[in-house]
DNA sequence: ATGGCTATGAGACATAGA
């Protein structure tokens, strides 16, 4: 809301006008635990103000998920717990997300809580959490191209729907070699092995655009630094968080960014937010 | 190649992360 002073009016009168909005703020952070977060989220949420905002590596079970904390930051939120790893969080700023679905469709039998899927302010949002995938090759990078290949079958139908929609999150994907700082080092590991990478440009190839890349090409932007070996001092980071607009949303795209001082707080996540803004959107 | 660090749940260390 905007005070108007109303031209003519012996006193200034106050005239509710709906603001202009700057755009629809969208972000994705891995937060890495989110109780022993907390601070860090409610800080960063504070100061950047997404509208909408999803999350991965909970590392809480259901009924730990810090519901009232967030409610008071302004938030309401649908989220898909799990003890001790993965879980995924949609947060929707002053409104309910509306839950569409958890879990990828493909295979009932997988427990993992990594996919979380809402309708929140007119934008279908699938907030997702790749697995890693190491070590390559085994169990787990097998089970990694599996879930890989469920997402990008979900995604097809996502884009069939005409809606507009947004693939967000942790992919655990360096698409080129732009995005790791020494390619060389990383070949033969999960999160950039030729299969992984293949994968991603199959979904891109779907008619997805990569917010980020798209608004900074040829930039060297990443999204996580480990926690080992200084990676964070040395700038030794990788871009794994991506935001993945459907073609109705692409043309709406006024920035995007990686919030990386975040990275550098007191007890932080080894992941910084991304986030993109779209402008108004007719549908919103 | 290894180990370095950080989280969780447990109440020591095991496991996962990337």
């Amino acid at each position: 809301m905007k005070a108007i002073a109303a031209t003519g009016s012996p006193e200034p009168v106050t005239v509710a006008v709906r603001q202009r909005s700057p755009g629809l703020k969208v972000a994705t952070f891995n937060v890495n635990g989110i109780n022993g977060r907390l601070s860090v989220l409610l800080l960063w949420l504070k100061q950047a103000q997404p509208d909408i905002v999803c999350l991965q590596e909970l590392k809480a079970p259901q009924y730990k998920f810090p519901v009232a904390a967030l409610r008071a930051a302004g938030y309401e939120a649908v989220w898909h717990g799990q003890s001790r790893w993965n879980g995924v969080a949609i947060l929707s700023r002053g409104s309910e997300p509306i839950e569409i679905r958890r879990g990828l469709p493909g295979n009932v039998e997988d427990e993992h809580s990594r996919y979380i899927e809402a309708a929140v302010k007119g934008v279908l949002i699938g907030c997702l959490y790749l697995p890693n995938g190491n070590p390559a090759s085994g169990p787990k990078f097998d089970y990694k191209l599996r879930w890989f290949r469920r997402l990008i079958g979900h995604a097809s139908t996502l884009l069939a729907t005409g809606a507009p929609v947004m693939l967000v999150g942790d992919f655990n994907v360096m698409p080129t070699e732009l995005d790791v700082y020494k390619p060389e080092r990383w070949i033969d590991d999960a999160l950039f092995r030729p299969e992984v990478r293949s994968a991603y440009q199959q979904l891109l190839d779907q008619g997805w655009t990569d917010a980020i890349r798209t608004c900074h090409p040829g930039e060297r932007i990443y999204t996580f630094w480990d926690y080992l070996r200084n990676a964070w001092g040395r700038d030794a980071g990788l871009r794994l968080d991506h935001l993945l607009l459907s073609p109705t949303l692409k043309d709406h795209i006024v920035a995007a960014g990686v919030d990386r001082e975040v990275r550098g707080w007191d007890r932080a996540s080894d992941h910084a937010p991304a986030w993109v803004i779209l402008s108004h959107l007719p549908s919103l």
